[in-house]
DNA sequence: CGTGCCAGGTGCCAT
DNA sequence: ATGGCACTTGGCACG
């Protein structure tokens, strides 16, 4: 049934076993008692540590939860961020971002805790351990850098290389223009030498997008005493985006991605992944 | 140096090895060969499976990404959702959502290859391990209810239940009023019987908030003729937040979160767990 | 530190 | 499916 290479061990009692690798070591059915030294020696080597087994979890801090007993998987990062995972979806059910300290210890009854706290705002997550299957330390060692395309920086990166993209004659006078209390994506003048502010979008535009675009162009006419024509930039609008942008007399421009990206693609000689695995025709 | 009641195993050439409990299966150093057979198997059973090694990622759908070799640790859970995580910060480096459907094999060097692919929009996830140090296998069962407090939603019960906190003589008609394309958090009547509309915020209130409100009050406005009083309700207000509220005749009223909690833990006998490992004074 | 804003945002619920 | 919006949003850049 499992791939002959693998040797299978019954273990049907709780023991303990550390095996011990170059950078990781395994604790299967621990005691209790002992995974806060595990923890605590962990974070002082800069360490991540996983722990699978049932427990039930207490948060508290710019809101608060309580979720009752169940098994799940916990990680513990290197820079104190923790998550705890459910068996199902994308998300941690609780976690804690980097800045978290964490408290460990046992109570008389042999259970696990593991406090994680953030201060500013104060949060406190409460993680108790009732059974542990599993628990892995490791030093993870990971230069790589991460190169992402496609972002918003990379869309405006292209179309301040391609302003007729936007609009024919259009000339780009500044990047991210500060104006009122956030800024502008671009600023520059069309052929008939009237001001224009474009907002970018690299998702469908909402209303909130309208608005934003709206207040630059609000604080355009405010500081220069002269309206600048506004121009919203998406891929796709919503019917109240489109409604909010008559009514305030702006105007939106449809972007292809699809074309952007194979306009990066050429620029940077990279291949698409996306028919990985696509059906054949 | 590590607690006594641990055995340790100096593991010091690649081997492949099996612990079978209950439902948790581990494989140390494996084979990269044997880990299609043991994913496939997972999926099927719906076990979820963890992966620590090094690998390479790329990433194309909404956007495209791409990241060299590093070690990293691989969560695929049983609804096939997949989530990479680098040694530091909160979020996966790159991940898919529940619904992708996952490929593996292993090419003639011996790379393990896992493609996860969601449909709608098309997105796909490659990982490429070039060393694997451990995987691990498990049945997790969790059926824990998670109960979140001082939520938006709760916030606004505990206001429905005492509109005195908004405004004396507050009288609540409606909850979620659908006006125009959104809909008002609250709607009711002051004492003099106007019409007000609250918009709520649980965290502090920025401009975007009151171009909301405003946009409700609009729609209401060109419904019914009658200009209501908008009313944003917050635990704080941003500069420019208040800036935009007296510009456009809105009022704003602030709540304090810690008194809706002391009513929430009065209400559910809840007690706080903030006060966990805060210094004594 | 707060303010603003993007994100492969995600998740929930509505039509 | 699309739209509207909250979220312990997280993350970054900037003053």
């Amino acid at each position: 049934m499992w791939p002959e290479r693998c040797r299978a061990i019954l273990v049907s009692k709780p023991s303990v076993m550390v095996i011990y690798m170059a950078d990781l070591l395994v604790w299967e059915k621990p005691d209790l008692n002992t995974l806060p030294g595990v923890i605590k020696k962990a974070i002082v080597e800069g360490r991540a540590v996983i722990i699978i087994g049932e427990c039930s979890i207490e948060y508290e801090g710019r809101s608060a939860s309580r979720l009752g007993n169940g098994e799940r998987i916990l990680i513990i990062k290197q820079d104190g961020s923790v998550l705890v995972h459910r068996p199902h979806g994308y998300s941690p059910v609780n976690w804690q971002p980097e800045t978290s300290v964490i408290e460990t210890w046992t109570d008389d009854e042999g259970r696990l805790y593991i406090l994680a706290v953030r201060e500013g705002p104060r949060e406190v997550l409460s993680i108790v351990f009732s059974r542990v299957d599993l628990a892995v330390s490791m030093k993870l060692s990971d230069k790589a850098e991460f190169i992402m395309y496609l972002s918003e920086a990379e869309i405006k990166r292209i179309l301040m290389d391609n302003p007729e993209l936007v609009e024919p004659n259009l000339r780009i006078l500044e990047d991210e223009k500060k104006l009122g209390s956030g800024q502008a994506d671009i600023y520059g003048v069309d052929g008939n030498g009237r001001p224009v502010i474009v907002e970018l979008k690299r998702i469908p535009a909402s209303r909130e997008a309208v608005f934003q675009l709206y207040g630059y162009v609000k604080s355009y006419e405010a500081k220069y005493g002269r309206r600048p024509r506004g121009i919203l930039v998406a891929p796709s609008f919503s019917p109240s985006a489109i409604e909010a942008l008559q009514r305030l007399q702006l105007e939106y421009k449809l972007i292809d991605l699809r074309e952007l990206y194979r306009l990066a693609l050429k620029k940077g000689y990279r291949k698409s992944i996306l028919d990985y695995g696509r059906k054949q025709v």
